[in-house]
DNA sequence: AAAGTTGTCAACCGCGCTAAT
DNA sequence: AATTAGCGCGGTTGACAACTT
């Protein structure tokens, strides 16, 4: 039962840092078999190496394309917007901000975050380890803040896929939340008209709230808890790029399923299991766009 | 120049999720 | 359905470099 072990721990395998020789039998063998499969991968490369140890070789250092050090203004100021969305409880924060920036990895960017940037931020601030958009006069970042992820190529093949499909857990201080909380909608009459269109003066509700937030949390000091599900989105950006009163104005919607909210794409929409939650598990937002939470004034934690 | 301190980053560790059986 | 192990992740460590005293 259950798959064969990856590699026991008394073969005599090599730690430590790599020579560049094992660097080069490991980049000739993923160069001819390509990358997976790494519990195999040491024996057929002929490396003393755990397989574990060979992949994250690879996908750190060897990989082609990895850009090193000298992280740039541009990639930095997105680090900390996406750092600020995603919070410290998000699981797979730091591949999804990796996602997102070409050519770069995982470990680089918590590398740079943890040696630079949280010292330079809580100097910067030691009451908020957020970087507030006012405190930036620079041009570029205005220009940032006006679209903050328009500049990023989401079709480029430079940017480099995790595996992350999704953003679990992103908690937001119950102080910080509770002056940007719309009251719940009543029925889906107030959201989406007879005709299937949006009723311009309500509140628009944000997909992916957990269903564990109830009004009673709120009055109870209790944290705001969201689960992000990546599914429907090729990439991380067009999650971000999301202008949900287009998409409503599209006949696209906001369904429920056990609970959850998401984002319906048009081909799927209405249908008597399409409906916005009129109880209080989902609070209407009056949000354009979930980019617009990384501009937010409100410290995400 | 030497010693001490700080910064950087590759690599390791352990855990949770999920695929394989 | 239950069990097991691989994969992928974040957190941490430690070696080395750069800087300061």
């Amino acid at each position: 039962m259950g798959r064969n072990p990856c590699c026991s721990k008394d073969e005599g395998l090599n730690r430590g840092a790599w020579t560049a020789m094992e660097d080069k039998l490991l980049t000739d063998y993923v160069k001819t078999h390509g990358e997976g499969k790494w519990r195999n991968l040491p024996k057929s490369a002929g490396l003393k190496r755990c397989g574990k140890s060979c992949r994250l070789r690879w996908l750190n250092y060897l990989r082609p394309g990895i850009k090193r050090g000298n992280i740039t203004q541009d990639e930095e100021e997105l680090i900390i917007r996406l750092h600020n969305l995603l919070g410290n409880s998000c699981l797979y924060r730091w591949s999804l901000i990796a996602g997102r920036i070409p050519n770069r990895t995982d470990n680089d960017i918590k590398n740079y975050w943890n040696t630079t940037l949280r010292k330079r931020l809580q100097k910067d601030n030691p009451m908020s380890s957020n970087l507030k958009k006012e405190e930036n006069p620079n041009p570029k970042t205005q220009q940032l803040n006006q679209h903050p992820f328009k500049k990023m190529n989401t079709n480029s093949s430079c940017v480099i896929r995790t595996k992350a499909t999704r953003c679990s857990k992103v908690v937001i201080s119950q102080q910080q939340l509770k002056p940007i909380v719309a009251p719940p909608p009543t029925s889906v009459d107030h959201v989406i008209n007879d005709n299937n269109k949006p009723v311009e003066t309500e509140p628009l509700l944000l997909p992916f709230v957990s269903k564990e937030v109830h009004s009673d949390d709120l009055d109870l000091g209790l944290d705001f808890m969201m689960d992000f599900k990546m599914d429907d989105f090729n990439l991380f950006s067009d999650l971000l790029h999301v202008d949900f009163s287009q998409s409503l104005e599209n006949n696209s919607t906001i369904s429920s399923s056990d609970n959850k909210g998401y984002l319906c794409p048009k081909s799927d929409h209405i249908d008597d299991q399409t409906f916005l939650l009129s109880d209080d598990s989902l609070y209407g937002w009056d949000f354009q766009s979930i980019t617009n939470l990384t501009q937010s004034e409100f410290d995400w934690v």
